[in-house]
DNA sequence: AATATTTGTATACAAGTCTATACATTTATT
DNA sequence: AATAAATGTATAGACTTGTATACAAATATT
């Protein structure tokens, strides 16, 4: 390890600038966790061969974004941000992850259909044992685990869910191209539980561990139910912000 | 349009570097047609409110890279590379187009299950008309067409094809997930003939135009054909490359 | 209390980036 | 042949980035 970091001289990308960005990717990659120390300036200017002013540099730039703190005598530590995630008509993932300057992602973790259960069926509308579509996803944020979310959909306003978000990789646009872009949150209910064995798997936590635990409803323009979630946070990461 | 396009100052990348990453990605959103002429150094620089020799810097990066040819007096112009194109073991179009230095992409046109004919049976080892996996794929690099591909997969070694396709989006993705990373090519057969109507509306060129035709066979490591293809392209961009 | 470690500040200088201006050279147009 | 337009070259200065060295101030350790 350790092997004399890549930095390019005269490609156009300043030093401090490409120390920032792989600070930062190292913190997204869970190399340096949150609330531990950073190496030294002198040995992050030793590893990259620059001097320690470049590194001084790169750490206030993440300093100032509110990414690590520097303390005179003690040493540059890894913040421990929690993400504000408002509860609002409008809520998208990405675009909360994004306002909390972290860098959003995330992945399928399953997608079929099934019969409605009689929860279900009550939410969106439907009777009990209809075909909904179901699926679960995994959200991360600067590549460390924040919301498990299970969703249900209203097939006849969705049609082709499946091979439309296969497609475009994300709900919202599948509802954007079924004329349901204007979807927005009626109902909420919030709850602090345990976590599960799975849930606590995906969010590598421990089992459990107090998670927040949100059930809502999205409704087209014209107020038709179209989807039903049960999305689980990590308590220790997120902060859940209600009110307008 | 033209609305004082977006270069930021004092953020770590010089404005050389930011002009000329911008000027690239018009090229490959195809802007900037292959041939025709860029904006004067001196319109660039008021577009990008900087000076003329920030803008030289960018053109000139851009020009040693292949991507831009400028001449004195008349003006400099989005250069016609031709894609070199290594028919090899290893064969993987996003990596080859990468070494080209272009940006690559590509939409599926059509997927499902056919039975096979005797030619796909023979070179899958497969009976005529038993089921096998049939995809059609359009690439393009830097946003222009290069290549239709057809191919035919067999079922047995890739049971989950369609379904792991539409999660992945990539062939190779989805021979990995199968256990079957490691594909390699076996066989190739190469002439050329004329397009014939239906690549001709894909590939954006007149219906009769000289193209080229590879035929393949990737096998597994343990040598069992997984896919035969059928790869159309264009003559005038693409320059096949045989041997290591 | 003394010492070592670590971040913060200051100053000087070298190198790279961007601007400004002027002029040369080639090409295309009139 | 003359002119305009475009890229190429040259030079000088302001600003930014990176290096070098020294020292101050806070923290942790002995």
């Amino acid at each position: 390890m350790s092997v004399a970091a890549k930095i390019e001289r005269g490609r156009g990308v300043s030093l401090w600038r490409q120390i920032a960005e792989k600070l930062q990717s190292d913190i997204a990659a869970g190399i340096y966790l949150p609330g531990t120390q950073l190496p030294t300036e002198q040995e992050l200017a030793a590893k990259y061969s620059v001097n320690r002013h470049t590194v001084r540099r790169a750490i206030g730039s993440l300093a100032e974004e509110g990414a690590l703190t520097a303390t005179r005598g003690r040493g540059t530590f890894v913040s421990e941000r929690t993400i504000l995630y408002p509860i609002s008509e409008r809520t998208r993932f990405s675009e909360i992850v994004s306002a909390n300057k972290r860098q959003p992602g995330g992945r399928l973790i399953s997608s079929g259909e099934e019969a409605a259960s009689a929860e279900v069926a009550e939410h969106l509308g439907l009777e009990e044992g209809e075909m909904v579509i179901r699926g679960e996803t995994l959200r991360v944020a600067d590549g460390r685990p924040i919301t498990v979310g299970t969703y249900w959909i209203n097939k006849s306003l969705v049609p082709n869910f499946i091979a439309d978000y296969a497609e475009l990789g994300s709900v919202s646009k599948v509802f954007e191209r079924a004329g349901c872009g204007d979807y927005r949150r009626t109902k909420s209910w919030v709850s602090a539980v345990p976590c599960d064995a799975h849930d606590a798997g995906l969010m590598q936590i421990t089992a459990g561990a107090p998670i927040l635990e949100v059930y809502s409803i999205n409704v087209t323009e014209s107020g038709e139910p179209i989807q039903y979630t049960r999305a689980r946070f990590r308590g220790d990461v997120v902060q859940l912000e209600l009110g307008n």
